[in-house]
DNA sequence: CAGAGTATGTTATAATATAAACAATCACAG
DNA sequence: CTGTGATTGTTTATATTATAACATACTCTG
């Protein structure tokens, strides 16, 4: 094993080239070298050779790599043969979108339950998911231990929530409420979805494109 | 005016900023340095400082910065007072949860309009936004000009709306569908929210840790 | 209103990430 | 088979990013 730590920056792109293999695989490409993915991911070879040599050699000199072969390594880095089981919490629009339209089984996570405290909706399924009462989600918790919660309750639930999958021993969140979750304690890891932040982002590129216009029209 | 060309990290932490500094300003803290930030946010009062420089002088030596000027600064510098109009394109579950539960107007957004295919839908509004026909976009897009388009149809309808879009001046797309969609040309501009890869991300992680355990359980 | 204490903006240094260079090795045509 | 061309994994160089250091300037107490 090599690995001795691999910066984030190279963990933050091996699912999109894990994107990018299965659409080769699934469009009946078994090869492919380092700088035609870089062509067709806008990165340079070099930079994809040395990510991949993070976790090992996948290539094979004067061939390039196999397709299928380099998307398992990589669905392995990731964890996805690791069976990692996944609850939702809350299963307001947010929630059920997710249990509707995102496939955590394409991830490799099974998502094994939901919570919420409405009254309609205990004791429903969706895609197969049982959604339990959130004031039983403790117990559960005890009896079944799962590695990932998914946060998406209101925004003013969200503390006590985190506190709870905290304290019952939950690994990881991957928090889809608006609040600040980064780093609650020292042992519980967080992955953030902030829209706004995205949106942010977006607002700040497509600005600046319109003051240059504007500047560039004013000195004219 | 500074800003030559500011670096993307510091673009991606504004959002992060203009956050805490809503906290602290809700919370009646009407002052702050870049070492008290800095704990808050952990970051490190240089990368602050250095952040704000290369937008202007925000702050005065002794004192530290005044959280409500910093914040309209911050907001300004995103392009929260430009005026930004988006529709939203596709109102499956994903376009329903935005428009339900995602606030455009506090990252300066107003969401005008939002365009599906589905009869029950068409006509009608959600929170003062109406729903039209999608087969008309192209005449509203005409007729109204729109900075943003928050896409959010089924994958198999991405590429038809990505260029319908394109083709009628939209200058950004806001991307949800699980499509690859950098760069589709030089001239638009994309922002990808992949759940997958955040999720897998965190799998990662996640699935490190385990290794770890077991790894050091083997050694005993 | 003077002087000690604080905190900025900026410059210098260290760390990290990306790109280029290259030797080693394999594929494949003839 | 053998030699040429291709492509890797790795090393070295460059560029970018983050941290630390510091001179300057403001605050605020007494």
């Amino acid at each position: 094993m090599k690995q001795s730590k691999v910066s984030n920056n190279v963990i933050r792109r091996l699912p999109r080239y894990l994107r990018k293999l299965d659409e080769l695989e699934a469009n009946g490409i078994n090869r492919i070298s380092s700088f035609e993915l870089g062509q067709q991911l806008g990165l340079t070879p070099s930079q994809i050779r040395q990510d991949f040599s993070c976790f090992g050699e996948f290539g094979q000199q004067g061939y390039g790599y196999n397709v299928s072969a380099l998307r398992a390594q990589i669905a392995s880095i990731l964890g996805m043969d690791h069976g990692l089981r996944a609850v939702l919490v809350g299963v307001g629009n947010i929630g059920r979108a997710l249990m509707d339209n995102f496939s955590f089984a394409d991830c490799g996570v099974k998502l094994v339950a939901a919570f919420d405290i409405k009254e309609s909706l205990i004791g429903s399924e969706f895609n197969g998911v049982p959604i339990y009462d959130g004031r039983n989600m403790e117990d559960y918790l005890q009896k079944n231990p799962v590695d990932i919660a998914v946060l998406a309750v209101p925004k003013s639930a969200a503390p006590a929530a985190t506190e709870e999958l905290i304290r019952n021993g939950v690994e990881a969140i991957w928090n889809f409420t608006n609040i600040e979750l980064t780093e609650p304690n020292s042992t519980t890891l967080v992955e953030n979805i902030h829209f706004s932040d995205s949106l942010l982002a977006l607002s700040y590129y497509v600005a600046e494109r319109m003051d240059e216009k504007t500047a560039r029209a004013d000195k004219v």
